[in-house]
DNA sequence: CTGAAAGCGCTAACAC
DNA sequence: GTGTTAGCGCTTTCAG
């Protein structure tokens, strides 16, 4: 266990001159510095980070803040893992740290951010799976702890956010589907509290309205945002009386289920039921049909959610002033398989 | 900010009585702890995890580290969540909390874990994604860090260890195709150096050899634990001279781009091919055939690695005697549709 | 440029 | 049963 101790009695110096080397204060000799350097090397020495977080009141690291079995579904957890790459990249120009602080299925979210930041272990976190009305906020707020969020919610205030194009998306895709020749389009959304539903269900429509297409209850599905949730969602297409021809899902994940059932009853994705969904990734990659679906930079979306954290830190403010304080997060269409024009079904239905 | 001062003086006391009767020492008043708690639950007061800290020397808190763009996927990170839950309920009872440490792609694992663990800023780790040369174990040793793996290695000394049961599950795969039909059985394992690999590949052998068949290094297959490795292994397959007429997939994943692959070709996967995979996982569940795989108890293994951990720390050693230094954790076949008799084919066969 | 000393918030040893 | 005090490792005045 070296300390700063044995590394200046190691090195005939007082503490303070090795601290104040160490952290590349100007007040010291160069040759001394040098010295300093080395033998800390040496020595492997590295401050504990509990007397450093006493004396200086921060602690240099950030914490992201997941919460398991969230709206979002158990299994696109890797969506984060792209995420957390950019923020590591921004925060690490300034030598801050990410902790992940995982809040399990059977702790409350409230109280779990309550422990972690009253305990003051990170300087700073960033908020997910945002539910449309929020308390975390206000807990935040009160114990005066810089935050940002991903995902909006009714509750932000006037806190830093970024959120996925919900409307964009769903809006978009109606008006795809649209062209490809499809009259009654349905939409599968989460059965939980997440904020991103009811934005998705306001894309959805305004699409419908842009195409002068009716809106339809029957068609609106809640579901969870899972394999399993996409199958139940077919099932109901499937018993639908007027059945839908295409429809719009809210998580990637649920096209594996979704397909699934279809192929049970002997009907193919794309042909018999078009289907574009909400995020790419590798699993609606190689599905067949190949799923179309929406890209985003992850990395991108990261970074610029470390630096919207940045500016809301009075310490690096100051770099950080062109950041905006929200940004709706755009998503580019990945065309896939699974939603063809509609033209061989319309002759078909047309001899009929 | 609240702190054990303001608290003191609000409750008109000394800040060491009112330390001890937060901390549940015995020697204070009743009627005392319970004026300090009732004005600590209003004020929330949380004691200040850095001064806490570097007085008692333990940071109360465990860090599981994981390696992003490991050896087990992208994508299956989901595996970790379970595991996580567990681990929590062992650590909750204890007080001790729980923070992911993510070493992000660009760094290098060895000195991630080296910075995180001389920064003291967690009592012990839990490594995972262990290589079969694992550097991170004398990392840990040299810093006095206790520690537990997920995952075994050839480094591991004496350190404690959990890890899947690969050899089995390789082993009676085969055992169970072969009782199926099958005489041709391919393998697909990582392409990096994951411990896993080797130890699959083992119980591939063995299988083999307890069923008669010869082992062929053609149809022993090295790609990615992913979609896309996936993908390229039934590339592979296709091509190969003697074709197998059956798979064993190091990770439930693959099967997601071997199927597709195999639909390309106009093949089915079961009849054509029949897959048997590693972990049971909500994508292998609602694929069409559904996958024939492997379950665990998650949360049990993360309780047990939990336990491990406790066993390894001076403070809790005496309550964890009887917990084993090291455990292969069994797995149970779940029947799925991918491999069904091959029955069918024989006939066919004998026909043409 | 360097050393000495204060003090961040907390717990534990000791005195009463 | 409670108050007083030392000190965990570090950074940052303040002298010199």
């Amino acid at each position: 266990m070296t300390g700063i101790r044995q590394l200046a009695d190691h090195l005939q110096l007082s503490i303070g001159t090795v601290s104040r080397a160490l952290n590349g204060k100007a007040d010291v000799n160069a040759q001394t510095r040098e010295r300093v350097l080395k033998a800390a090397m040496e020595l492997g020495y590295v401050p504990n980070q509990s007397g450093r977080s006493l004396r200086k009141g921060t602690t240099s690291t950030v914490g992201l803040i997941l919460t398991q079995g969230n709206s979002l579904g158990e299994n696109n957890d890797n969506f984060f893992f792209g995420v957390i790459h950019g923020l590591q990249t921004a925060l690490k120009k300034h030598k801050l740290d990410l902790v992940l602080l995982l809040c399990s299925r059977d702790e409350d979210p409230d109280s779990f951010l309550q422990r972690m930041v009253a305990q003051r272990i990170v300087d700073a976190v960033i908020l997910t799976a945002t539910r449309t009305h929020d308390e975390r906020f206000d807990i935040l707020r009160r114990a005066n702890m810089p935050f940002v969020t991903l995902g909006r919610s009714e509750s932000l205030g006037d806190a830093s956010w970024i959120d996925l194009d919900f409307e964009g998306i769903a809006r978009s895709s109606v008006t795809r589907l649209f062209g490809r020749g499809h009259r009654r389009i349905a939409v599968a959304v989460p059965n939980v509290d997440a904020n991103l539903g009811p934005l998705f269900l306001e894309g959805y429509r305004q699409g419908l309205a842009d195409c002068g297409l009716p809106f339809d209850e029957n068609i609106v599905f809640h579901a969870e945002t899972s394999e399993e949730g996409g199958y139940d969602v077919a099932e109901k297409v499937l018993a639908t009386e007027d059945r839908p021809t295409a429809i719009l899902l809210i998580a990637e994940l649920m096209s594996v289920g979704l397909y699934r059932r279809l192929g049970e009853a002997g009907l193919t994705p794309g042909r018999d039921l078009a289907v574009i969904a909400e995020r790419e990734s590798p699993v609606g990659r190689f599905l067949l049909p190949r799923l179309t679906c929406f890209r985003l930079d992850l990395d991108a979306l990261g970074r610029m959610l470390g630096e919207m954290l940045l500016s809301n830190l009075p310490t690096f403010a100051e770099n950080y002033k062109d950041v905006p304080k929200g940004k709706i997060w755009p998503l580019e269409l990945v065309e896939g398989e699974s939603d063809p024009p509609l033209e061989m079904k319309e002759t078909l239905l047309s001899d009929g």
